[in-house]
RNA sequence: GUGGCUAUAGCGCAGUUGGUCAGCGCGUCUGGUUGUGGCCCAGAAGGCCGUGGGUUCAAAUCCCACUAGCCACCCCA
């Protein structure tokens, strides 16, 4: 052996969730997954390797910059690890489409791999939760997907929350509209996008900055300011707009998806149509969704939209299809700083520890054990060698409810002795009766 | 990728203009309490002050580099 260890380390932006962090995690993916089957999304699983040239030329040149590259010495394939769950849906539906029923909805909970700078509620690795519509170019699937979103983020216990609805059509009408040629098309939706960030002002000062003409930047403005409650802001979009096709239809789209979401009961207070709302992502054709948790800010904590071209990149005919993305790890860093976690799921997965009160007794101890396994009881038997107070110590320390003592008395009475820690309850019951007993006290 | 801030015990921190500055709180361990946890009391362990250079009689303290983390920008979940 050599004396000089290796420092434990993780790779930038990656983390490990040790048991306390899991049983929060697990909470939240438990909801997130209900929710989908709910709605009757089924689950998908795709490699964490994609071929690389499935990857390439489907987000966008910055963000392609980001895909991790994984290579064996002497690997043949070139492969990368992916960037998202959207694009591996793609290419699954145009391998199979023989296969699949369309509609095909499907979620898939899984991590994905940017190699960006890591901050909070940014990381490396995180997963995402993807919920999507394969196959329906009608406004109902988009319905349906923004009810998926608001549905799991009340669920979790959000209680406000906004998703913002655009389109894509519309912004290239406010484009056309405001007659800004298209290369600086991508400056414009960047400021637009910081509105609410850095207002109206900081919005006309930073395209100015950006060398678009400021004709051009007075009549975005007055588009862009001219923002208001409910339908409302589409008539107002309509009225200026109305002339420009793609307006018309990003506007007739909104009007038809208002439609589906008040049908199916979605309450207004979780959503509105913003219209500076910008995706990044290259692929998005129609409407696209974002939803912002405002206190406190850690971004986006879902985005998604209508990509109907990206199936056509893997086959002949494409397929309309759109979807959201839930971010998982903004959502569970804000459920600690908002406390939305229940309280039983923090600690522990075991309801009994079983202690052992001296040697001669162990056995005895390890068929109770036994016995409240096979009843159904999560059971902890205490393998260490140590007095009955270290051993309540270490209960109380893993927040673990009850503790089974079984000691010469109890052995000779055929019973067993419960104690509940939290108010200090005690209950001698029969050994028969154990399981029931211990359901009761854990009430 | 660009800029800024930070780095002292397991965790959170203090350390004044370089000279008892190696400390506090929490946690951990032991005992008070060998059939019962939390509270209290007493005690103990634990640090090459991120790493490597430099300045100086003297560096946790000043300078440089590196590394890591955080924040902002970019972008995004």
């Amino acid at each position: 052996m050599t004396a000089v260890k290796i420092k434990p380390r993780l790779p930038k932006g990656m983390r490990d969730f040790l048991p306390n962090e899991m049983l929060k995690r697990e909470y939240v993916f438990d909801i997130v997954r209900q929710v989908f089957h709910l709605y009757g999304f089924e689950p998908l699983q795709t490699p964490v390797l994609e071929l690389k040239e499935t990857l390439m030329g489907k987000y966008g040149e910055d963000a392609e910059k980001l895909i991790y590259h994984a290579q064996h010495p002497g690997g043949k394939e070139e492969v990368a690890l992916r960037y998202d769950l959207t694009v591996p849906l793609s290419r699954v539906v145009a391998l199979y489409e023989n296969e699949i029923a369309l509609p095909f909805k499907r979620y898939q909970l899984s991590p994905v791999w940017r190699a960006e700078r890591p901050q909070r509620g940014r990381y490396r690795e995180f997963y995402q939760c993807d919920a999507d519509i394969v196959g329906i170019a009608s406004m109902s699937a988009d319905a349906e997907i923004l009810g998926v979103v608001v549905t799991a983020l009340r669920r979790l216990g959000f209680q406000q929350f906004s998703v913002k609805i655009n389109n894509r059509k519309l912004l290239t009408a406010i484009g056309q509209y405001a007659g800004v040629p298209r290369d600086q098309l991508g400056d414009l939706y960047r400021s637009v996008d910081k509105f609410d960030k850095i207002g109206a002002d900081g919005v006309r000062k930073e395209l100015l900055e950006r060398g678009i003409e400021s004709e051009a930047v007075a009549r975005m403005m007055e588009l862009i300011q001219a923002r208001q409650p409910g339908l409302s802001s589409l008539d107002y979009a309509e009225e200026m707009m109305g002339n420009f096709p793609a307006a018309q239809e990003g506007i007739r789209e909104l009007r038809e998806l208002a439609g589906h979401l008040a049908d199916a009961n979605i309450p207004p207070q979780f959503y509105e149509f913003d219209f500076t709302m910008v995706r990044g992502l290259g692929y998005y054709t129609g409407p696209i969704f974002e939803t912002v948790i405002t206190e406190p800010n850690l971004g986006s904590v879902t985005g998604g939209g209508r990509y109907d071209d990206l199936v056509g990149l893997f086959r002949k005919e494409s397929l309309p299809t759109t979807g959201t993305s839930l971010g998982i790890e903004r959502i569970i860093d804000l459920m600690d700083i908002l406390n939305l976690y229940p309280p039983d799921i923090v600690g522990t997965v075991v309801q009994v520890l079983v202690s052992v009160f001296n040697d001669d007794t162990r056995r005895d101890s390890t068929r109770l054990a036994a016995e409240l396994r096979a009843a159904g009881v999560n059971t902890e038997l205490y393998l260490q060698d140590k007095n009955l107070g270290k051993q309540f110590n270490y209960a109380d320390k893993k927040r673990i409810p009850l503790v089974a003592v079984l000691g010469p008395e109890e052995i000779a009475a055929g019973a067993v002795k419960l104690k509940r820690l939290n108010d200090g309850a005690e209950m001698t019951v029969s050994r028969g009766q154990v399981g029931a007993k211990v359901q009761e006290m854990l009430g």
